[in-house]
DNA sequence: ATATTAAAATGGTCTGACCACTAACCGAAT
DNA sequence: ATTCGGTTAGTGGTCAGACCATTTTAATAT
């Protein structure tokens, strides 16, 4: 028993990342605050540099931090954009699975489309978003902004991620003329019609899967 | 230039990374099917066993497999909502306001009761969950016991996290008699009235604490 | 002061050594 | 032949140390 000043069963890597967490949390660093060191954190948390990286490099894969050679380790908001190739492998097979995100991400548009209602909110220029190629990028931008519109960060990041996470699945080709009618009713504010459209939309693409 | 073969400037891990998943691909793997072993892969892919491990660690975090101690790797079905309490750990450390995060836990469980008006599900038996103590627990319990009607478990779990945290920094009083009402309306399934009687009890507390 | 160069710091990777756990194998006792 | 118990090989878990590649910083020369 040379090692295993451990006790948990839990593995060093695990207890690393939340002695990591708990570090941000105690220093309350932010979006580009640099993280001590891969040795400097092998030292104070008492653990190998390996297991260190190992740590990091699993939050590095989910997105949370970012880490530039020669400089260091920083923290930055979460973009999913990483983990999405990788996991497609793996929920593309399981049906419900795929079916369970893609309504979460629905249900939470939903919601943001109601917030604006109810708010009589402006939407302000949107214009610049048709320029987006894909439908896809236009429909994630589109909703970025209009999220950010109601006023709820957290609201607003949790619809990101299950977002990114939608990224990995096939999405069911959008009728661009549907899609461009959406995206009117949004322009003119009428978010009552777009809720409905939404949902049509949203409707028939399970009947498209299924 | 001793290693590196590598070109291009993806990390070796990465591309391990990239290999495991053909190598799932390929070999049409399945829940419980065995990866081959830390070394073997370090030779198979050609990479060191620390660069294999950090792949596997990251994935692994993910939830994507499951590491038996002398047994080996094994692939597992991937579920978001492992990822989720994972992810929230950081993004709920960016909760800016209490506010916006009663306002998440609420509009959650207006999706849940719009849920379950639409399907007109059954509830259930849910009379043991006034014995507990706590307004709040019960709540908590009720809720828990709607949300798995809906069968979405990632919805489930982000509410159980959203719900969980918010505990951590909110004791809500809640008028006992107004939350006996709401009650007895989901027992009767009266989802619709249920929903606007949680919105006027959300609406209130929002004026209390201000 | 400015430009150049050397040194230090940092992430990236590999190797090799142990430890701890598991399962399979094999011989001895029944 | 069956069962029990120990050995052994395979596997993950962890660490230490060595280099490499890149970036920043400090020292030096101009």
């Amino acid at each position: 028993m040379r090692y295993m000043t451990n006790r948990s069963k839990m593995k060093v890597y695990q207890e690393v990342l939340n002695k990591i967490r708990h570090f941000i949390e105690d220093n309350e660093l932010k979006d580009g605050d640099r993280l001590p060191s891969e040795r400097e954190l092998s030292e104070q948390l008492n653990a190998g540099r390996s297991s260190i990286r190992e740590a990091l490099r699993a939050i590095e894969l989910l997105g949370l931090i970012e880490t530039r050679h020669g400089e260091g380790t920083f923290l930055r908001t979460y973009r999913p954009y990483h983990s999405v190739e990788l996991l497609s492998t793996f929920v593309l097979r399981e049906v419900e699975t795929k079916q369970e995100l893609l309504e979460v991400k629905f249900l939470l548009e939903k919601i943001c489309l109601e917030k604006l209602n109810d708010g009589s909110c402006d939407v302000g220029d949107i214009s610049d978003f048709f320029n987006e190629k894909s439908a896809c990028n236009l429909h994630t931008q589109l909703f970025l902004h209009l999220f950010s519109k109601i006023e709820n960060h957290l609201l607003l990041k949790i619809w990101h991620l299950v977002a990114g996470f939608t990224e990995t699945i096939d999405q069911p080709r959008v009728d661009d003329s549907q899609y461009h009618q959406f995206y009117q009713l949004i322009k003119e504010g009428q978010f009552n019609d777009a809720a409905n459209l939404h949902a049509s939309i949203y409707q028939s693409s399970l009947i498209n899967t299924s």
